[in-house]
DNA sequence: CTGAAAGCGCTTACAG
DNA sequence: CTGAAAGCGCTTACAG
C-alpha cells in the first residue's frame, strides 16, 4: 500500500513521490549498504560498481535526505550564525566571508540576526538546538551570561564566538585586535600633536566596546594623556549627526574623535559638516571597520580597518576544525587591523 | 548496552547523552504518544498530564529533535533564503525583516550570499532540498533559467521569488513596483523642467534591471522624451564615482541622473563633488532604495524609497502560507515605493 | 566489496 | 485521552 503524503493529498500537482535510498539500490542492482557507501564516497566501493550506482542516482534523479542521514549519523552539515545587527555593512561583509568558508566546504549556515536582544538569542540557540546544528558562530548579544553559553557548549553544542566575548575569555574566539586598533588610531594622532583625543563610544555594553576603551587610555597613558571625553552613542548615522553639537559646543572640544565604528564616524563627519566644522581640518576623525563607503564619503573617511570577512573566513574555518575535533585546545585568533588614512 | 557515540568517544568533557521522547514518558509515567501530542500542543491532552509532561521536560532538559520529526511528519520548520549581495545595504534591510517575521513564528532560515551567481546559487538550492527545507526565498541570480527554477518547485520545493522574477512571471514573487518608481522620479524631475534625463543603470541582466528601465522609457515617453542616456554600472560605490566624469565631459550632459541603486548614486554624488559639480545644484540626482545612509549623506540624496524591511515581511508571510497550502493561487505582490525628496 | 538486521527519535494510524 | 506497532530514510556494525 502506498502511503498517501499531506502533500500529496493536499497539492495539485503532486510532487512526485521521492527516490529512496532503497530504490536507488534496486535501480543499480546493489544493496544499500553499497549505495550508502557510494553516497558518501567511500573508497571501499569498486570503480564499476560506484559507476552504476552514479548512473542510476542521474536516471532517478535522487536526491540525499541529509537529515535522515543525520539522525543515524549525528552530522548534520549546517551550522548556527547569530549577529546582532546585519544592517551594519561591517556585519555584511562578516557574513559574506563566512558563508564562502561554508559554501566550499559544502555546509550550510542558519542565520539569526538578534537585534543585540539576549531572548531573540535565546530562541535561536534553543532552535539551533532541536534543528540539531553541529555548531554556532555567536556574536553574543550585550548582556549575554558566560555561564549560560557554557551550558549550551557543555550540552554538546560547540560554540565559536565572534567579535565579542563573554565571561573568562577561555572559549574559542574570532576577532579583529581592538587594542592594537586603537593603539595604531593614536599613535597617529600624537604624532600629529593632538593631544585632545576624544572617542564616540558604543551605548552597549560588551567586549568589543570595552576592548576598544581600554586599548584608548592604554595608549593614551603611554602618550601621559587621558581621553578628553568618552561620549556614547547608538550605532546610526543620524543618531551620531545630531550628537556633533553637543561635542563642539564644549568649552574646551576635542581636536580629534576616535569612533566606535564607521557608521557613527560617517553620521559625525555629516554632523560636524552640517555645523560648519571642516573634519580633517578642524578637527581629525577616524572610523572603525573600513567599510567601503569610507572610500566615497566627502572628505574620504579615514578608518581603522578590521578586515571583517577574513574574521568571518577565521572564524568558520574554526568551527569547523572544532566540530570534527571537539576536544581539541580553544584557539583564541586575534586579527591585527591596519590603520587607513585617507582625508579626516 | 549503551551506545558509544562518536562524539562521547572523542570528548574529553563527553556531551551528556540527550535525553529522548521514550524516556521523557517513562519520567512522566505516560506514553510516548501522549508525550508526542504534548509537544505539538495538541488539545487532545488532559492539562493535568500536560502539566506533568512540562515539568519531566523541565527536570530532565529534554531536546525536541525536528528533523526527527520532520522525517515522519515531512516539515522542518525551516526555509532557505538566496540573496545576491548581502552587503548592499539594502538586502540587508530585507534580510532583516525577513528575519524577523520567521523568528515570531517560530521557523529558521538557511541564508547563502550567491554574489549573483547561478553556480552558486545552484549548489545551495541543491542543499535546501538535501536538507528538507520547506520552502526558499529566491532572489533569482542573474541568467538563472525559468525552466530551472520551475523543475525545482516541481520537485516540491516551493519558491517564493524575491526582487527579481525570471521567465512569464506567473509564480509566487513580492517586489518594489519599479515602474511606479519610475514614474515619481520622472514626474519630479519633468515638474522642474528637466528634459536631458538619465539612468546610471545596473550592468546585471535581470528584471529589477528592466522593469526600471522599462518604467523610465515608458514615463519619459509619456512625456514627449528619451533618455538622454543609459550607462551600464557596477553596483559599487567606487565604480559609480569613476564613472562620473565620463559622463559629464560629453558634450550634451545630462541635467538629471537616476541612479539603479542607492550604493551607485551615492558612488555618484562623490564622483560628481569631486569633479567641482554640485549635485542637486548643477546636476540632479536621485537614487533608488532609500538605505540610512541617504539622510547624512552631503547633500542628502533624494531617493525612491522601496521599503526593503517590508517586502521581506510580505514575502516570508507569503511563503510561510504557500507552505501550509501548495494548492493556493500563486500572488504576485508589488509594494508601491514613494520617493523622498532630499536636498539632489 | 556486499547483504541482512537493527536503530537514530520522532509521528502516524489504529484499537481501546 | 492512552498504548503498542510500524515506519520516515538513512548509517552502522557484523558476518560473509
Amino acid at each position: 500500500m502506498i502511503q498517501i503524503r499531506p502533500s500529496q493529498a493536499a497539492g495539485r500537482r503532486p510532487a512526485p513521490r521521492r527516490v529512496t535510498l532503497r530504490e536507488l539500490a534496486a535501480h543499480a542492482g546493489v544493496s544499500r549498504s553499497t549505495v550508502s557507501l557510494v553516497l558518501r564516497e567511500s573508497p571501499l566501493v569498486a570503480a564499476l560498481t560506484r559507476a552504476r550506482v552514479r548512473e542510476s542516482m542521474a536516471a532517478t534523479g535522487y536526491v540525499y535526505d541529509r537529515g535522515a542521514a543525520r539522525l543515524r549519523s549525528g552530522v548534520s552539515q549546517a551550522i548556527g550564525l547569530v549577529i546582532s545587527e546585519i544592517t551594519n555593512p561591517f556585519y555584511a561583509e562578516l557574513t559574506a566571508g563566512i558563508d564562502a568558508v561554508l559554501d566550499r566546504a559544502g555546509w550550510v549556515a542558519f542565520l539569526a540576526n538578534t537585534g543585540d536582544r539576549t531572548d531573540r538569542q535565546e530562541r535561536f540557540l534553543q532552535r539551533m538546538r532541536e534543528q540539531k546544528a553541529d555548531g554556532v558562530l555567536l556574536c553574543p548579544a550585550s548582556g549575554t551570561e558566560a555561564a549560560r553559553l557554557g551550558e549550551i557548549a557543555a550540552s554538546g553544542l560547540p560554540i565559536v564566538q565572534i567579535l565579542r566575548r563573554t565571561g573568562p575569555m577561555q572559549g574559542d574566539y574570532v576577532g579583529p585586535d581592538y587594542r592594537i586598533g586603537m593603539a595604531l588610531a593614536v599613535e597617529h594622532l600624537c604624532v600629529r600633536g593632538h593631544v585632545r583625543i576624544g572617542l564616540i563610544a558604543s551605548d552597549r555594553r560588551n567586549s568589543a566596546s570595552r576592548e576598544r576603551l581600554e586599548g584608548l587610555t592604554e595608549s593614551l597613558t603611554r602618550h601621559g594623556l587621558t581621553p578628553a571625553l568618552v561620549a556614547p552613542c547608538e550605532s546610526s548615522r543620524a543618531k551620531a549627526a545630531a550628537l556633533a553639537a553637543s561635542l563642539m559646543d564644549r568649552t574646551d572640544p576635542p581636536t580629534a574623535l576616535i569612533c566606535h565604528n564607521d557608521v557613527i564616524a560617517l553620521g559625525m563627519l555629516s554632523g560636524l559638516q552640517r555645523l560648519g566644522r571642516r573634519p580633517g581640518s578642524d578637527v581629525a576623525l577616524i572610523g572603525f571597520d573600513n567599510i567601503n563607503e569610507c572610500c566615497t564619503s566627502i572628505p574620504a573617511l579615514s578608518s581603522i580597518a578590521t578586515q571583517p570577512a577574513e574574521i568571518g573566513a577565521a572564524a568558520a574555518d574554526l568551527l569547523l576544525r572544532r566540530i570534527a575535533d571537539p576536544t581539541g585546545a580553544p584557539e583564541q585568533i586575534l586579527l591585527p587591523p591596519r590603520l587607513v588614512i585617507r582625508e579626516t
